[in-house]
DNA sequence: TGTAAAATCACCCGAAAGTATGAGTATAAA
DNA sequence: TTTATACTCATACTTTCGGGTGATTTTACA
């Protein structure tokens, strides 16, 4: 099947062609502006064109074993829970020290469980130019620009759960 | 279409402009340090080095490794003692359930991190509106309306860490 | 070899998010 | 009483998101 061939390669192809193709323009440059060695031009047009197919040619043969198996063990577990498992911590220390006011922490929690910040206006009874407010100062504090990565941040540093 | 044209087959011309710019470069190497000549061998095993490279490069880049995976079951029973161990298990079963493929998954887990679509775009080497669709369709599979909530729900499913 | 799913990308549009600035109110501390 | 801070809200503007549509190209598979 050399026509399966050729069109199952033809990236490689039309790579091959189109440093052809530059080939030839850089000759014909070279023309323009004289000067220039053209046997060492096309011995290097040479190598690069046939090392590019050698590397080609090599990652090709390299990843032939290219079906990989990969062996997923489903583990069912048994948990025998020393309760503590989901106790939310908060840290307070950072909390202060990023002085997070109690509000901010509010709308950040409101935040985390994917509320708009609509959602969040309504439920905590203000509009929603205040709650635009509070997650700048929030974005500000975190030192972080959008919610997403706030929320990730609050995570991580133990304000919510 | 001209401009069609060149978007379309932007890989190839980015492959000749490169490939351009580094012969005008290595031209011009050789007119600024003549010495170069007298190691023309290593001009040359350099040459053949880079592109090489350059093949094996595009060559991985064109063939994805084919990923077969095997599910083994394996009942295992796991006491957790206080400190439990924060090992990330992602919930297979979940995933395929929704059906969301392995792009969906990578752009998700980078979502939660935080990034921007624009972010996640230059990080996967696509385009902006290629992320939009994935995201779109994450959504769709995980039932949310915003990336907060995907994130939220995709960590309670052990989708992502 | 045809088909289905996955991945890519474009374009439009409206909604939501975020920025910047200013300002009024309440409250607790100095 | 002044001052500082938190909380509230507005207006205007820019950016990002998300929905919808349609299309091409790979890839996998029957």
């Amino acid at each position: 099947m050399p026509l399966n061939f050729l069109i199952r390669n033809k990236h490689v192809i039309l790579y091959g062609v189109s440093l052809a193709i530059l080939m030839f323009l850089m000759r014909w440059l070279e023309l323009r502006f004289i000067i220039f060695n053209h046997a060492l031009e096309m011995y290097i047009g040479a190598i690069a064109l046939i090392f590019t197919a050698l590397g080609i040619w090599l990652a090709l043969k390299l990843t032939k074993p290219k079906v990989e198996i990969q062996v997923v063990e489903q583990i069912v577990e048994k948990v025998y829970s020393v309760e503590s498992s989901d106790e939310f911590k908060l840290n307070e220390a950072t909390l202060n020290e990023l002085g997070l006011s109690r509000r901010e922490l509010e709308v950040l929690e409101l935040m985390a469980t994917g509320l708009s910040n609509q959602e969040i206006a309504a439920q905590l009874f203000v509009s929603l130019n205040t709650i635009k407010t509070h997650t700048s100062k929030v974005f500000e504090k975190l030192d972080v620009k959008r919610r997403t990565q706030a929320v990730e941040k609050a995570k991580r540093l133990s304000l919510i759960p």
